[in-house]
DNA sequence: ATGGCTTCTTGTATTAAATACAAAGTTAAA
DNA sequence: TTTAACTTTGTATTTAATACAAGAAGCCAT
C-alpha cells in the first residue's frame, strides 16, 4: 500500500513519456499497491472485477510498454511465468519453491565489475535465489 | 569438445543413479560436446539427423530427469526459453541481447551469506547478466 | 461542436513451450 | 521364456505470449 493519488500516477507515466490512459493508470496503481511481483494473470484477475471489459492483451501491451520505458523490471525467476516489478532499483529476488512467493532482497553484496570479458557491455543484472522461506519452513 | 567415450558417459549417468539408455547417453554426449547452453529445440535439431525417430518428449523427459538428479542446471535467462547447462559448478551467465548467445562467467564475486532473512533456506543461486557481447559490438 | 486523425483497447486467431497420458517398444530379471 | 519394470513415442492438451484487424476513445484544427 502506498500513495496512489491519481495525480501522482499521471505524473509517473508522463515523466516516462507514456500517455496516461485509464487502463494504464489502473495497471500502474495495481502494481504499486500489490508489490508481489505479479504475473499478467494475477493482474488480470485482480482488475477484472473493477474493469469487467479489460482484455489480457491490454495488460500485455501495457506491461511491454512499461518495461520498454523503464517503468517496470521484468523477472524471469519462475520457469514458466514472467513477473513484473514496479521497483526498478537494482535488487535481488528470492523465490520460495514451496509457496511460490517472490521476496525482495536488498542486502546482497554484488560486484559485477570485472565479471565480464573485455569489450562486453552490461545493461542489466538479475540475481535470483531460490529455496524455502521462513514461513514454509515453520509450516512443515 | 571433450572426452566423450561411451564408457565415461555411462559412468556419469550411473553415478547419478540414472539408467544409461541409448537416448540418455546421446543427449548427455550432446550436452558435453555443445556447451552453448542449448534449448530443447536445439538439442532436438542437433540429434534428429543421427536419431531420426527421436521424439521431443524424450528430450523433455531426459532433461527433467537430469535436472532432478543434479546432472544439469536449468537456466531461465531468456524470457521465453529454458536452457540447460551441463556444468553445474556455481557460475554466472551473460546473455547477449543482440546475438542471443549465452556465455559462462567465472569471475563474479558473489556473496549471498546474509542476503536472505533469518529462517530462509537457500538451495540455488542464479546470476544473469545481460547486455551486448564484444563480437556484436565490433560488428555494429 | 464537427469531422478527421491518431492512439488505445479489444477479441479472435495463432504460435510455441511444456506437460499428460496411453500405447508400443525395450531391457532386465526371475 | 515369461513377466515385470522401465523407456520411448506420438497425439492431445494446456498455457503464455504475440499478431492483427476492427472498434472505441481521445485530441486537434477548422
Amino acid at each position: 500500500m502506498e500513495n496512489t493519488r491519481v495525480e501522482d500516477l499521471r505524473n509517473i507515466l508522463k515523466e516516462k513519456g507514456i500517455q496516461p490512459s485509464y487502463h494504464r493508470l489502473k495497471i500502474l496503481k495495481y502494481l504499486m499497491e500489490n508489490k508481489v511481483h505479479p504475473t499478467v494473470d494475477m493482474i488480470y484477475r485482480g482488475l477484472s472485477a473493477e474493469i469487467p471489459t479489460l482484455s489480457k492483451t491490454t495488460i500485455y501491451n501495457t506491461l511491454n510498454l512499461f518495461a520498454e520505458k523503464g517503468l517496470v523490471a521484468v523477472l524471469t525467476i519462475g520457469e514458466r511465468e514472467t513477473r513484473y516489478d514496479i521497483n526498478v532499483q537494482p535488487h535481488a529476488h528470492f523465490k520460495c519453491e514451496s509457496c511460490g512467493r517472490v521476496y525482495d532482497l536488498w542486502d546482497v553484496k554484488l560486484d559485477v565489475s570485472g565479471a565480464v570479458p573485455e569489450g562486453f557491455e552490461i545493461s542489466r543484472v538479475e540475481l535470483y535465489i531460490k529455496g524455502i522461506c521462513a514461513n514454509c519452513r515453520k509450516g512443515s
